[in-house]
DNA sequence: AAGAGGATGCCCT
DNA sequence: GGGCATCCTCTTC
């Protein structure tokens, strides 16, 4: 029930945080509706080197701007023009760390969540996938750059122990054009969860 | 079950 | 103007 402080988010490396996030509860409040999830599945974005991040090179545009802010603050982005992305950025000010969330397991709201989905079944198409969870829970890139220990969308601590045995790491998914960093197994998952993005 | 292809808009990775 | 940190539908096996 803890929610968790910016501290959490930037005193362990991006690479670590990603595989502390699994377990974590994802939550958002708009409109007086709550919805939250379990984060099974992320993925770390290393910048300055990875080349993979939108910060490669530490480039600045005016869409990564907020990723220069300090650990705990959120960055949110539209991809391929119609799906909205959440990142939790990390680290201390100046790196531009962040962790794409790729799938959680839907605890609260779940009516709310089929709604904005227009989905029947609760199953992994309703919040397995990064487009797909955003929709879920109603996140907008109109948020991007709000802080994490606010009132709209915050991640709860509720003592789920994941442990290391049960984390499985892959290569990233969608960036065939990061060369060498294609091949960085930075995509972390709760082995054997049904709520996970389909396999490969 | 699996693959192909289309949708769609912002940012230039 | 090209290319996305994607998802859904339709087709075919």
């Amino acid at each position: 029930m803890t929610k968790l402080p910016v501290e959490f988010y930037q005193h362990h490396d991006v690479i670590e945080l990603s595989k502390l996030l699994l377990g974590k509860h994802l939550f958002t409040k708009f409109n007086e509706q709550v919805t939250a999830g379990m984060i099974v599945e992320t993925e770390a974005y290393r910048a300055p080197e990875d080349k993979a991040s939108h910060a490669f090179g530490l480039k600045r545009t005016k869409r990564n701007q907020v990723m220069y802010l300090s650990g705990g603050h959120a960055y949110i982005y539209l991809c391929y023009g119609m799906y909205t992305l959440f990142n939790v950025i990390t680290n201390t000010e100046g790196i531009p760390h962040g962790v794409l969330i790729r799938a959680i397991q839907p605890t609260i709201g779940l009516e709310i969540m089929q709604k904005r989905r227009n989905k029947i079944k609760i199953d992994r198409s309703l919040t397995g996938g990064p487009g797909a969870l955003t929709q879920a829970l109603g996140i907008n890139v109109k948020d991007s750059g709000i802080l994490l220990t606010g009132s709209k969308i915050w991640i709860e601590d509720r003592n789920t122990n994941v442990k290391e045995e049960d984390i499985i790491a892959s290569p990233r998914v969608g960036i065939d054009y990061a060369e060498e960093y294609i091949h960085m197994p930075w995509r972390f998952r709760i082995k054997n969860s049904p709520w996970t993005s389909p396999a490969k």
